[in-house]
RNA sequence: GGCCAGGUAGCUCAGUCGGUAGAGCAGGGGACUGAAAAUCCCUGUGUCGGCGGUUCGAUUCCGUCCCUGGCCA
């Protein structure tokens, strides 16, 4: 059986270094970089995110990044649907497709489709939303075990995100999730080309990157970024200002916790958003790891190498071509 | 130097009327089917500051020493 040609994602957990190893791929081997991580897609969160910047990607073409506004609902269904025609147009042009970014859930929701639903109902999660306000995640948990048992013996009483999404589909169809969710499309026929370039640092190297970063990011002005944002008219409740950081920032500029408390907090939670996507990179198929950070050069080469060895004849390698001429 | 309060898990602390101890956080592991930077689950052996004494048995009582904080000189 003869390889076929890859479809590449960078992943890892945040601050590993996916950005640099990114970028430098698609030097060495002409491609175009897919962004694949949930808040990079918005537009005016630029401080806390660590999106590279226009100027420092080096002329490699950035897909699915600013795309949205801060407001906007998004889904992992819309990103896969969306990520796959990008990967159509990229390939169509002959370039190599590279996916970077940490969120698991966009790269499962593109090699193996989520089950057909109708969009989400804002007014309806809303109403669900206040339901649970008041009566707590018990509550609607019992409400989704009367509808759907099976649904409900799944998830736990307390996973108020799960039960509202099984609530919702079950309002929205009348049908139960739990038969829907076995009525899983066929996987797009690029689906088995992707490969996942996984990267795992040293843990504590990892911690200290994490720390030192959000330090640089409340320097460099996250809390003004955020009031912008407010002052602009984005509610508090938007998505984007749901990210790490930012609710926090939006915490204490109500007042309810000091500044300290906010860089101390989004340094936890980031810290645990890494902990959680390395435990999530594991249980995914076609991966190939490196014990290292991505904006290491020798890490890099070594990556380098690895795909040649796999894919070296499928691919445009810029640096051999270069080195012939 | 004197008096007082403390020294128990990586951190903050609880507790044992004497039978070798447990919470929160941190840390670790896991789940994840259209909010995923979301949401949820599991996970606690440590010379109970050191050394003596009393006791069948001391982290707990007594003595002493060391350390930390406060007050007084």
């Amino acid at each position: 059986m003869t390889a076929e040609r890859p479809i590449l994602a960078v992943v890892g957990p945040t601050a590993s270094g996916k950005s640099e190893l990114g970028i430098a791929l698609a030097e060495a081997f002409d491609g175009e970089i897919i962004n694949c991580d949930s808040v990079q897609l918005y537009r005016g969160l630029y401080v806390g995110t660590a999106k590279v910047p226009p100027e420092k990607r080096r002329g490699i073409p950035h897909h699915l990044i600013d795309v949205l506004d801060p407001t906007e609902h998004f889904t992992a269904g819309e990103y896969a649907r969306r990520a796959l025609s990008v990967i159509e147009e990229i390939e169509a042009r002959g370039k190599l497709a590279i996916l970077v970014g940490g969120t698991g859930f966009y790269i499962r929701a593109l090699r193996q489709p989520l089950f057909p639903s109708p969009p989400t109902d804002l007014v309806l999660r809303e109403r669900l939303k206040r339901i649970l306000q008041r009566r707590g995640p018990p509550h609607l948990h019992r409400m989704l075990a009367r509808v759907d048992p099976e649904a409900a013996a799944r998830i736990s009483p307390r996973d108020w995100a799960r039960t509202t999404r099984a609530l919702e589909y079950f309002f929205q169809t009348g049908r139960r999730i739990s038969e829907a969710q076995r009525e899983r499309p066929a996987p797009p026929s690029l689906a088995h080309r992707l490969h996942l370039i996984a990267l795992n640092p040293p843990r504590e190297e990892l911690y200290r990157r994490i720390n030192r970063r959000a330090e640089e990011m409340f320097a460099r002005g996250w809390v003004e970024e955020v009031q912008a944002l407010l002052r602009s008219g984005v509610p508090e409740t938007a998505k984007a200002l749901q990210a790490h950081g930012y609710r926090r920032i939006v915490q204490y500029l109500r007042g309810e916790i000091s500044l300290a408390q906010a860089l101390e907090l989004t340094q936890r939670d980031v810290r645990h958003y890494a902990k959680r996507q390395l435990t999530w990179f594991r249980r995914e198929p076609n991966v190939i790891w490196f014990h290292g950070f991505g904006d290491d050069p020798h890490l890099q080469r070594e990556v380098m190498r690895v795909i040649r060895a796999r894919w070296g004849e499928l691919l445009t390698d810029v640096e051999n071509r270069a080195a012939r001429c």
